[in-house]
DNA sequence: GGACGACTGTCAAACACTTGACATAATGCA
DNA sequence: TGCATTATGTCAAGTGTTTGACAGTCGTCC
């Protein structure tokens, strides 16, 4: 199958599922954070403590991880939050260099406002597409995440990365 | 349906149908990022590349629109392609301050390299899914795509916006 | 016990992007 | 003709993020 080749670049580059893939999370995406900018919170915010608040106690490394972002972007953020008194750092119990990351009472408070208006963009979709299709699409998107996956594990090559100005890799 | 309220925030919040959308796209991202960098090649230059091929004479700040960026981006990116020789800036014959933006050969050379490796990644998925559920999802992503712009038009809100360090919209 | 390796966290620098403001040019209307 | 409006493009500054390098800590293997 090398169809692709020879034939003229952009004939079906504008019907593939990776654009239409590219621009529903663009869409969402800009809808959640002009939702989230009225309560004062990035939607960065919000998957940050999001993910504390499902496994607390994490480290700022392993959440970089999750998050596809550099230890330092979750340095930032953090420090943020802490600022903001969401986010609290306790030393490790056992390594003494690591430190964990719980959420604050203020910080599950704004996760509660920050979640209902997340929630209801999703319902939003929900109602749209219904119960069915709901359910296809998210085992449809879990495919395509395997899909790639299954061809590049999750490690430390799917890091974030960028390009230097004269194109040699970073 | 208020359910979403007063419940454990993060009860449902890892199965969300815009959670696996992100997780997929993130996972397409970083691949296609990992496989266009070989060829000294951004992702975002991929997207102006093939944007200007499909619509040859566009203008910066069209072009700034369709890739949801701010006009700032994109001639950040021009001005590198055009170092790289694969852009070219001609002036506009009626607008004399308008900009036309024209492929050079060496530009559709790169972009046939780069569009193979995409090709590839595309052809991966529909492997995987087969044509009749690739069909679906695309489908599918158009009627998400179009519920949310149905809530929030794409205009000039939706432009990529911050949030400043005291959590104030930029 | 000691050395090696792996992981976490932090600092300085470079890079990319947005924001805000400004100059320029074309269109519509009085 | 004159003027306001709109739109493009560019400059300067601020913000956020990645990159690269470094020190500290734990576990393991010798």
């Amino acid at each position: 199958m090398t169809l692709h080749d020879e034939g003229p670049v952009g004939a079906d580059a504008l019907d593939r599922v990776t654009w239409a893939l590219r621009r529903a999370e663009l869409a969402v995406t800009a809808l959640k954070e002009q939702r989230l900018r009225s309560l004062g919170m990035a939607a960065a915010h919000y998957s940050l403590l999001i993910a504390v608040h499902v496994d607390p106690g994490l480290a700022g490394a392993e959440l970089a991880r999750r998050l596809n972002v550099t230890p330092q972007a979750v340095a930032s953020l953090v420090a943020r939050l802490e600022g903001r008194g969401q986010l609290e750092r306790r030393p490790h119990p056992r390594h003494r260099h690591v430190q964990e990351l719980h959420l604050t009472d203020a910080g599950r408070d704004a996760l509660r406002k920050a979640d209902s208006v997340i929630a209801e963009i999703e319902q939003q979709i929900t109602e749209k597409l219904g119960a069915k299709d709901t359910g296809q699409l998210k085992a449809l998107l879990g495919q395509v995440t395997d899909a790639i996956q299954q061809v590049q594990p999750a490690g430390p090559l799917s890091r974030p990365v960028t390009l230097r100005k004269d194109g040699t890799p970073g």
